[in-house]
DNA sequence: AAAGAATGAGACATCTGCGTCTCATGTGAA
DNA sequence: TTCACATGAGACGCAGATGTCTCATTCTTT
């Protein structure tokens, strides 16, 4: 049925996310081919993990770019992110449980690019009093990605329902990562959906803390 | 230098958690013993493999222990929990990535009980009014633990100092999962439930209320 | 110091999963 | 129908990891 190499790399990843030393047969079953097809499709096993990392990170990739992190708002922009990378929230899971392991030079390089965007939004968050400053960038980064992956693994468990996957990591991610509204600007902060072009006083230029950097 | 069996088992879980499909050199050589002597503490992989998990449950429902989690304040229990945890976050995050796959019966079920435990003090904490309601306790469970486990992950990688990482947990963890009592709620929350403007502030322990336990 | 136990190093046989091959079947196009 | 192509099923050899063994060395104990 799934002759498309993407779908046999998602079937894949149903099954590696959870045994990651799953036999070939195991995914060719899972995928719902022969193991011959699969090595027609994919020279061998390293191939296989390797597209499906490179698919995944191409997914998150996507992602980030649908979400426009880079611009607006913060709070928004995550928003946005979450909507995008529920979607794909298995193949993030699959990343969150193998990640640096991959010896493919040119999957690290992308993965960290990814990693860097991620980083540079919660920098860019805390920089306009958004985002707490207790928690540093990398531990909101890292905790991201790995609710992205919890989402992943409970929808695939059937022990979170898919409706509800994007508002329940929304809420409870934000919720820990965002400044109490005491101590920022009480109200527009929550308008969450529909909030991007209005009149939000997210204290963008004025209260800047030149929070220099750093993990 | 590693001669105790747990000892041998926490470093195998540094590998482990990382490459999944390590050979028993590299373990053996991670814990600073000879493959020889890890296979006479160790019948095999498999007796290894469930060895690990069984050392992470035992820790894990021990934390549940020592945070005494069955009782009191809600909030004080998970931050009670937060302290137990986060040592072994390691282990937890061997049991996230690689949980219910495990064939063995009797790793199943201890597996169930403690989650089924952390479920019981995020309904119960739910009941209390302590913890926000939109979010399913099942939820909660699940990227409660996903986080120790992250916590685990950072600090492996060294992307988290290790005095840092009870802090930053539970502070990331219950700003999402606590009821505010002044309230942010999310315009378009698609949960039914219309929890919000209580001005409840947070019921301290004086305000038992007679949990019905547990799914 | 001497005896005992435990460990490390290495050799060896075995086995399982992987990669490749061939052939039969099934499907779609001409 | 017939041809071309893709897939499935299975066989087979191979590589590498595993499991077991032996022996030398080191540490502990008396």
């Amino acid at each position: 049925m799934a002759t498309d190499r993407d779908t046999v790399l998602e079937a894949a990843v149903g099954v590696l996310s959870r045994r990651p030393t799953a036999h070939l047969d195991e995914i060719a079953r899972a995928a719902g081919i022969s193991r011959a097809t699969l090595h027609r499709l994919f020279p061998g096993r390293d191939a296989l993990i390797r597209e499906i990392g490179l698919l995944g990170l191409r997914r998150f990739a996507s992602a980030l770019d649908t979400a426009d992190v880079e611009r607006g708002d913060a709070e928004a922009a995550l928003r946005r992110l979450v909507d995008a990378s529920v979607p794909d929230a298995m193949l993030c899971a699959f990343l969150a449980g193998e990640n640096q392991l991959y010896e493919h030079e040119d999957i690290n390089d992308l993965w960290e690019v990814q990693i860097a965007r991620l980083h540079a939004l919660f920098l860019r968050g805390q920089q306009q009093g958004v985002f707490r400053i207790e928690l540093s960038a990398a531990w909101l980064s890292e905790a991201f990605f790995d609710l992205v992956a919890g989402v992943g693994w409970s929808i695939q468990d059937g022990r979170l329902a898919p409706r509800d996957a994007a508002f329940s990591l929304a809420e409870l991610f934000l919720g820990g990562a965002l400044r109490r509204p005491d101590t920022r600007t009480p109200a527009g902060a929550t308008a969450g959906s529909t909030a991007h072009s209005t009149a939000t006083p997210v204290h963008s230029t004025s209260d800047h803390r030149p929070d220099t950097d750093k993990p």
